[in-house]
DNA sequence: AAACTGACTAATA
DNA sequence: CTATTAGCCAGTT
């Protein structure tokens, strides 16, 4: 199978990003870029995004959390998944204002 | 082994 | 505001 993110190994960068990822608490969020400056590799925002690509969907990791430096849920090859990641940050109380965004300020998770 | 791909970001023009 | 350039790197083909 190409599932990839269930044999990673422990202390890999994968790793790592899923377990800043995990530590973000419902009702806040991170993006791309502060995931990989928490998880030590800073400059990989890529690395974050595809890290969570390749996560299982029955994955515990609240990957819905994470979202680009402009406060917005990014765009996948396919539409669906963003629009169920909003829905499930708005659950958590997350509020989208024009144009989708979130204001960071107020939602940006500070360890 | 080499090329291709992609949930990013910041700087510049 | 849009477009371009550059930096980043693991997994897939």
């Amino acid at each position: 199978m190409t599932g990839l993110a269930g044999n990673r190994a422990p202390g890999s960068t994968y790793d790592r990003i899923y377990a800043v990822v995990g530590r973000v608490p419902p009702g806040r969020v991170l993006t791309y870029g502060e995931v990989a400056r928490l998880a030590g590799l800073p400059g990989r925002a890529r690395q974050v995004g595809y890290a969570l690509y390749a996560l299982e969907d029955a994955a515990k990791v609240p990957w819905q959390r994470i979202v680009n430096a402009e406060g917005r849920v990014s765009a996948r090859r396919e539409a669906g998944p963003a629009e169920l990641q909003r829905n499930l940050l708005e659950g958590e109380g997350i509020v989208f204002g024009a144009g989708g965004r979130i204001d960071l300020q107020r939602f940006l998770w500070r360890p």
